[in-house]
This record gives C-alpha cells, structure tokens and sequence, in this order.
RNA sequence: GGGCGCGUAGCUCAGUUGGCUAGAGCGCUACCUUGACACGGUAGAGGUCAGCGGUUCAAUUCCGCUCGCGCCCA
C-alpha cells in the first residue's frame, strides 16, 4: 500500500499534476492543520453585521462597507463595488482611507458583488477570505496576512498583533466606534466553516500547500459515467456526481498530521532545489528513501506533511490487487464489478477512486456503484456520541442474533432512503428466524426417510399452488436482487414463508398427512414440504445465512454439502393461473368461515356445521374435492351445500373480495345487529359501484381508456352487483 | 444564496413508465396454550396519500404554488 502511495505520488508529480503553491486554504487553528473542502461543515451561525465608514480620500463621505469579520479590516487591499451599482459609480477608480491604518486602497468594479447585499460596498482582504482572494487575482491585489497560524494577529496587525483572532475584534470594534467609523452593527446570521473533526472555527488562510491538478482527471471520470460506462444506482445520484465533478476545484492534498502516508517529496538546503516549486528535472520525489540532492549532492530532507487520506484510498480498487505490479490477482479481478458504500462519501471516495482508477489503470475500477442510506436512529436521528443514540451492532447481535441484525438492515435498505434503525423492528425478525426454525422442525419430524419426487402433474391443488408460489417468489426475489432492491427481496422471502408457506400450505398438509390417505398421496404432500423448504432457505440464505447454513445441514445431512455453494433457484412459472384463482377461492372461503366464527364469538375449540348456499357448479365441485382442507382449516365437522329459508339460528353471511358467502351455521345471531352490520357493508358496496359506474358511464373513458383497463372495470362493477344483490336478498330474509 | 430530496395507518416505511376497493412490519383490540412455533394462531380496528390549484377519460403517481422537514454545495 505504502509503494503504491508513493508511486502514484510520484507519476502524477513527474506528469506536472502536482504542484506546491501559496492558496487560500481552509486552516484549523486548533488541529494545525489545512483540510480540504469537504472536510469542512457549515453550521448556521448568529453574528453581527458590522457597517463600518471608509472615508473618501480629500475627507469626503467615501463609502460604507458591510461585513462579518472586521478584524480582517487591517488586511484590506480595497473595496469592491458591482460596476453596474449606480450609486457607487463614479467612486470606481479613486481610493477610500481604510481606517485605523490611515492606508490609501482603490475603490474596485467587480461583478462579484451583490448589489443587495449589505450597503452594496464590500471590503476586499484577499489573504483571509476565499472570494476575496480571487477578486484579488483578479485584480492583482497585494496579499497581507494579519493573523499566523495559530489564529493570533501578526505583525502586519500593527498595535494588534499577539492578539487572538477574537480579542482582536472586540478591540478593532471599540477603536471604529471611538474614531467614529462604525455605522451601525445588526445582527445576523450566516454559515461559518467549521473543523469537521475539532468543530473549531475554520481560518481562510493564504499557505503553501500540495495541491493535485484535477481538470485533466476530471473529465474522463465525468465522461464514463455520462456515456454509462459506470453506472450509478440510484440514478438519481449521477446527477449529483456530474454536477460537482463539473465544479471541482484543485484538491489540496498536503495535511499537517502526524499519522498518515509521509509526502515523498524533498527539498536541498544546499541549492535551494524544493520538490514541486524549482525542481526542473522533476527530481526530487522517489519512491525509494532519497539522502543526497540529485542537483548538488547536498543532504536533502523531506517533506514533513503527509498526505490527505483519501489520496490513498483512491488507489483501494487496485492497490488491494497489487497494483502498481501488474499481479495474477489484478489481471483477472480488475476491473471490479460493484462498488457498493454510503452516499456521503460519493465525492470523498468514489470519484476520486474513478479519477484514479482511470488514470492509473486507464480503466474503470467498478461498472456499478451502489449507493445506500445512512444508518440512524429509529427516529431518523443521526447517531452521535452525544446525543447517546449510538446502537453497537455486536450488540444488536448478541441481543437479537446476527441473522435478524442483517435481515433487518437489508429489508430497510431502500435505494436513496436513509435507513432509520429500530431494534423493535430487529425483534420481528428474531421472530421470523425462529418461526422458520420451528417450521423447519415440523417438516422434519413428519420426515423418517427422504421422499421420492412424485410426478408434478398428479399433485393436488395446494401441492401444485405451492409450487407455483414459489417459483413466482424465487423469479421475484431474483429480478429484485439484480436491480439492489434489497428491501423487495427480503419482504418477499418473509411473506412467503411465513403467510403462504406456514399460514397455509403447512396447515393443509396436515390434513393430508393425518388423514386415511394413500401413501403415494402422503409422499407427494411430504416431498412437496421438503422441496419448498428447502428452496426458501437456498433463497434466504443471503439475507440469514448462519440460521439457514444450520437447517440446511440439518435435513440435508451435516457436512455433505455447503448451503453456500448451491445454485440459487431461479424461479419459474409452474402449471397455469387456474391454480392460483381456485386456491384464493378456496381460501376466501375459510377465511370468511373462521371470520363469522369470530364474530359469532365460537371458540376455535368448538367444531361447527357449515352449509353453504352455492354460487357455481365449478365452485361447488372444487369445494367438493377439497373438503377435507376446508374442514381442517376451518374447524368444521360437517360440511353441505343447500339454499336455507330463514332460520332464528343460522343465517349469516360475509362479503369477501369477489364474492358474498352465505352460510348457516348452528349458532344464535342477533337479527338486529346483522341487519345493521349488512346494510353498513351494503352501504359501502353501493358507494363503490357508483364510482364504477360512473366512470363507464363516462364516454370518454369508454374512448380513450384502454381495453384491458375498461374490461377491468367492467368485472369489478359486476362484482360490486352481484354482492349488492346477495347481501339484499339476505337482509330481506332477516326482517322476515 | 444555489441544488437535491422528502411529507402515505399511532411509529418506521413500500407503492417502478398515471388505471382494481392504497399495502407491509411493529404497535393496538378481541378471542385462543389446537401435537412445529405464545419469538405463536385466528379475526379485526386504523388512511380526505401535507394543503391548494392545473393537466388528463382517470392523479398517491405528472406540473405549478403554499406550508412543514431533511441533506448537499457555496
């Protein structure tokens, strides 16, 4: 790491990208230290906008600046003016009195200047404020630096120097009110750069720096995530990318630490050579440790700065490959494929690794960078040390098992969300790894010996929607995981093995395996169990590995095989949609059974006789050939079809999705509150079927809509009537 | 100041080219220890999709404005 550091330092200097050069850099005071742009933080401050007199030269009024900072005052080389400011127009040339010194500086025209802002007139000081300082280089204006390093005054500061960059503003506000120069102070707030790392105030500050030339890397990095060479998921962050990649400015490179890579640059107290200011051949920089001058043979020091982090991290892509040797591993593994990391540090780290990887390697490092959210706290707080809401993943780990702490950041990973992290949430899935591990359990104690695969076509209903399930699930989770839809995969995965496979296809299967049935049926239902199991582990193994490695070691047979190493089902669509709608219809039917227990209050101890009136001869004939589900699902002891007159006891019904069940079961109603609960949903029903209605209604719906979308609606409507005239028919046999 | 994004159930969030009666988890209510599982089961309650206006046959979805919130860059 440390060669490919030095290397990369190296080429990029001999290549003339490298350059060391007084800039108005961003100081801390307090660390020592210049930082780069983005390692500063701008918090929202409440100041004082002090509006301070610069007399004109023959004691004229002259003009009236605006400004934050005056201390800065005793660095001023002029005051600027917007040239199209007709109020300051014909003082553009002559010179103001700055005061305390009683220096002369020139009233400027530049179009920085905000005519709204302030009094329209602001001071320039070109050594200690960044937009000043190109105003200046604009305008070759002198530098004077009033305040060192450690944030005190120096002796451009006159009778101020030695004071702290406070004290000294106190002091330059009580001399302006004394000489009367000072207008008037209002307060106000502005941002004001703070030390990312000490929060102390932040100083601009002309010093010499290292600076890398970022134009000529920029651009290809900007093309190949333009032309979508690299592709940046969620989009919506290529955007960003491009946009401040367009903006970049030098990166300063030079950090005043004591930890980090050591810049391989020297200077030669004996000529005077300085690597990056008057080293012509380019030879004061190596990889290797340099002692003698290569111009005069001289004893040569080096550079006591180290280097910016990330100028190291840049290289991560294929330094951790070998690069700059051209190894076995980096032939083969470079470029790599996905980058995945947190939005914050897509400036810090991922386009610089592109820029780097570019010029380096003269390829892309990655083809994808998937960017995720920030871990914060269950209310979408940033965690922080001192706000206490810091949660420590071993933790989380010890109190909720790893297989939940990873099932739970997974199913919140929203692409471009931040992920607001809830321990309530990690219980659920606790919850989950322990229902599979109980499912699991069940299948195995029904299991003595491995079944044989029974032929797919002679399965039942429910073997055969399960399967179809599956294959839906695993196609889904797969198209999911291709496109970083993490959340979509892992809630699919839950659903389906808790509320298809547990919920329902478990329960069924026990009615077929306790029940007197032919054992090629039973071996079907138990291969069937074991098949789509086992296929919800392989799919859950990414997201909960260790529960999933265990089980499947555990009906597979330990150590014969790796749960890891098996090819992940892919999914595919198994039988027809026939088997779908005769499942949910069958499904309906239960629930709307289990529901009218429920509200009758019958104890699920209790078993009931149930008639139903039927609705269909193909409804009547697969309720017929499943009966024996049914019974189990449900609770019942006997089951028949017949249209019952009215009874005291027995007629109910219940509105589900397409269809209205009405059945009589051997329990007292209260006529009066079925009347209300059936004309309340009645209510609803008619409400709906005019919305329908309306719009079919509508010429211009039946014009413009498309078909599939009118032959939608028109199903539905009729849905909405027949339920309308089902739930009439009963409420008039209840008031009878 | 410039840019980006977000306001959907009590909480945290899905809702992919506009088209079923807007979903999930947790929480909540009622009933239930039924031979895998109380870290459980069954059935429920709960939403004028922030507000206003526009485009459209049709808007949670597209556009504009307002209010509230967050982030990034100056």
């Amino acid at each position: 790491m440390s060669r490919a550091v030095k290397y990369a330092f190296c080429s990029l200097y001999k290549e003339g990208l490298i350059y060391k050069g007084e800039y108005l850099i961003n100081w801390c005071v307090s660390c020592g230290t210049a930082i780069s742009d983005l390692e500063v933080d701008y918090v929202e401050t409440s100041g004082n906008l002090y509006y301070i007199r610069y007399l004109g030269e023959e004691g004229s009024e002259g003009v009236v600046v605006a400004t934050t900072r005056p201390e800065t005052l005793l660095g001023d080389t002029a005051v600027a003016v917007n040239p199209e400011d007709e109020r300051f127009k014909q003082l553009i040339g002559s010179n103001v009195i700055l005061p305390i010194f009683g220096r002369k500086i020139p009233v400027i025209a530049d179009y920085m200047v905000d005519k709204a802002f302030g009094t329209g007139a602001v001071k320039i000081t070109p050594a200690h404020d960044p937009n000043d300082f190109e105003a200046g280089k604009r305008h070759n204006l002198p530098l004077i630096k009033v305040m060192n390093e450690k944030g005190f005054m120096t002796e451009e500061a006159g009778r101020y120097k030695g004071l702290s960059r406070f004290e000294c503003r106190k002091q330059i506000v009580k001399d302006l009110e004394a000489d009367g120069l000072l207008v008037k102070v209002e307060p106000y707030k502005h941002s004001v750069g703070h030390c990312q790392r000490c929060r102390t105030v932040l100083e601009s500050m002309v010093s010499k720096q290292w600076f890398l030339k970022i134009e000529s890397l920029a651009k290809p990095a900007i093309d190949v995530v333009e032309n979508g060479e690299i592709e940046i998921i969620p989009e919506h962050w290529k955007k960003v990318y491009l946009n401040w990649m367009k903006e970049i400015h030098d990166w300063c490179i030079s950090r005043q630490l004591w930890w980090g890579h050591r810049i391989p640059a020297f200077f030669c107290p004996s000529c005077g050579k300085s690597a990056g200011e008057n080293d012509p051949e380019n030879k004061l920089v190596s990889i290797e440790e340099m002692r003698v001058c290569p111009y005069c043979g001289g004893k040569v020091i080096q550079e006591e700065d180290v280097l910016d982090t990330w100028f190291s991290s840049q290289l991560w892509p294929f330094s951790t490959l070998g690069w700059p040797e051209e190894t076995v591993d980096f032939r083969k593994y470079y470029p790599t494929s996905v980058m995945e990391t947190g939005y914050d540090i897509l400036f810090f780290w991922v386009a610089r690794m592109i820029m780097a990887g570019l010029k380096f390697t003269g390829k892309i490092p990655f083809k994808k960078v998937f960017l995720h959210g920030l871990v914060r706290d269950a209310h979408g707080k940033k965690m922080s040390k001192t706000a206490g809401n810091v949660l420590d993943p071993l933790d989380l780990i010890e109190k909720y098992g790893a297989d939940a702490v990873r099932f739970t950041l997974s199913i919140l990973c929203v692409p471009g969300t931040d992920v607001n992290l809830d321990p309530k949430r990690m219980e659920g899935y606790k919850a989950f790894a322990n229902k599979l591990w109980n499912a699991s359990r069940f299948v195995l104690m029904q299991i003595e010996s491995m079944p044989s695969e029974p032929d797919l076509e002679k399965l039942s209903l429910w073997d055969k929607w399960i399967l179809r399930e599956l294959g839906f699930a695993s196609k889904k989770i797969n198209e999911a995981l291709e496109n970083f839809r993490f959340y979509e995969a892992s809630d699919i995965i839950y659903h389906f093995v808790w509320h298809t496979y547990c919920d329902w296809y478990v329960e069924v299967a026990k009615s077929s395996l306790a029940g007197d049935f032919p054992e090629e049926r039973k071996n079907a239902v138990k291969w069937v169990l074991l098949k789509v199991l086992n296929d919800s582990i392989k799919l859950l193994h990414p997201f909960m590995p260790f529960v999933t490695e265990e089980l499947w070691q555990k009906i597979n047979g330990e150590g014969k095989s790796f749960l890891a190493v098996t090819k992940y089902p892919e999914g595919e669509e198994l039988f027809d949609s026939s088997i779908t709608s005769q499942t949910e219809e069958l499904c309906e039917l239960v629930s709307a059974i289990r529901n009218i227990r429920t509200e009758k209050q019958i104890p699920p101890s209790r078993r009931i006789d149930v008639s139903l009136k039927p609705f269909s001869e193909k409804s009547t004939l697969l309720i017929e050939e499943n009966i024996n589900e049914i019974k189990t699902l449900a609770k019942i002891s006997s089951f028949s079809f017949g249209e019952h007159s009215n009874s005291e006891t027995a007629l109910t019904s219940v509105v589900k999705l397409g269809k209205v069940f009405v059945l009589n079961i051997e329990t007292k109603i209260d006529k009066k509150k079925e009347i209300e609960k059936l004309s309340n949903e009645l209510k609803k029903i008619i409400a709906e079927k005019e919305r329908f209605e309306n719009k079919l209604n509508n010429p211009n719906f039946i014009e413009r809509a498309p078909k599939e979308v009118i032959e939608k609606h028109k199903e539905i409507l009729s849905n909405f009537e027949k339920k309308e005239k089902e739930i009439k028919e009963v409420l008039e046999k209840l008031s009878t």
